[in-house]
DNA sequence: GCCTACATGTAAACCGTTACATGATTAT
DNA sequence: ATAATCATGTAACGGTTTACATGTAGGC
């Protein structure tokens, strides 16, 4: 179990609510961890049982309370010595390449039914190529708004680019592997005359 | 849950025992799923109560029965109709990133006990090239093997080419982003004169 | 003698998702 | 008016992981 840590790892900046914890897992942080709000709630009430971060609650006009979490000294001494020990490689769990090794399977007794059946596999491609892209863009626009001069930064300004460049690295290839998928339809496509 | 149209899509080709769906999703297409023993006797249990897999136990001598699962129409049926649904982009879940994010926090006081904590986690990025490395070997070898002329396939072998594909472009492209940070951990080492 | 491979399985613990629940503010 | 955003939470369910369990055969 991981998240803890990547909720901690995300506190050594400054404090954050559950529901912006939450935000940034599903927006700028996409990249490297995903969590519901649930699990972030139901972790944040461990990581304080275990006092790896103390509450601050903030009052609210007309909201709810505002729970800022803050890490303690132990839990960066608890991050520390995780990140220290071995991980394994994570595990890929690919739906869109499932769906290409079974692609095949498409029925050929029917032309029409079969070209619109690979029609709609072209259209997943087209749209997973466009979310990567809007992924792509984001990661870009955080590049130029916090790293403009990347080959001269603080080591620890270093660390965080390094970990964007991942970001901007598998999105980059993503779509380029989408590409050379959608050129194989569309030669396909050719060559029947579609 | 899609672990049960990974486990579909491997048995369209031939038919497989729990044993060595867990082995293929350890080894050969490591790329796009992964599971435990575990996981799949229970998913292939639920798929031959669903008729969407078969069953012939093979007798074996001095060793228990082999259960070889075969996918049936119906099976095929439910995959097909599975592919042409709209699918989430894949939730990524990197520890590694999540320790170079944290990794500011590597005490800087004491320079002795620092660079031995910097050098683990230079360890651990070289750990993690070799890993990726091996994969790729592995896929080179699938790639020489079974697609030598990628450029004039049928069209079922083009699919899982593209599919391996992506195996290769991720693991390249990961050990290229390993080298970026390792190059940045020595480039460290050696201003500091370390 | 010990480890690995072959081959399947039960049980429990843990993690993750979905649905439900509340309630004010702001934008369309 | 309706939907989205802010902000937190409970409950139930389903998926995943880990530990336990069994037993043969072959290599070091």
């Amino acid at each position: 179990m991981a998240l803890s840590h990547a909720i901690l790892a995300l506190l050594i900046d400054s404090p954050y609510s559950g529901y912006d914890l939450a935000k940034d897992f599903d927006q700028s942080v996409n990249f490297f961890w995903k969590a519901t709000h649930q699990q972030i709630y139901r972790e944040l009430s461990k990581l304080e049982e275990q006092a790896l971060v103390e509450v601050s609650t903030i009052a609210q006009a007309g909201r709810p309370d505002k729970k800022l979490y803050h890490i303690t000294k132990a839990g960066e001494t608890f991050l520390i010595e995780w990140l220290l020990q071995p991980c394994e490689v994570m595990p890929i769990k690919e739906d869109l390449l499932v769906k290409l090794w079974a692609a095949q399977l498409i029925p050929v007794a029917h032309a029409i039914e079969q070209s619109a059946s690979v029609a709609k596999l072209i259209e997943e491609f087209q749209r997973h190529r466009e979310l990567h892209q809007q992924r792509l863009a984001t990661y870009h626009q955080i590049e130029r708004k916090f790293y403009p001069d990347s080959d001269h930064l603080p080591i620890a300004q270093k660390y965080r680019y390094l970990v964007l460049r991942r970001g901007i690295r598998y999105e980059t290839d993503y779509i380029e592997w989408c590409d050379e998928v959608l050129k194989l339809f569309a030669n396909q496509a050719e060559g029947k005359g579609v």
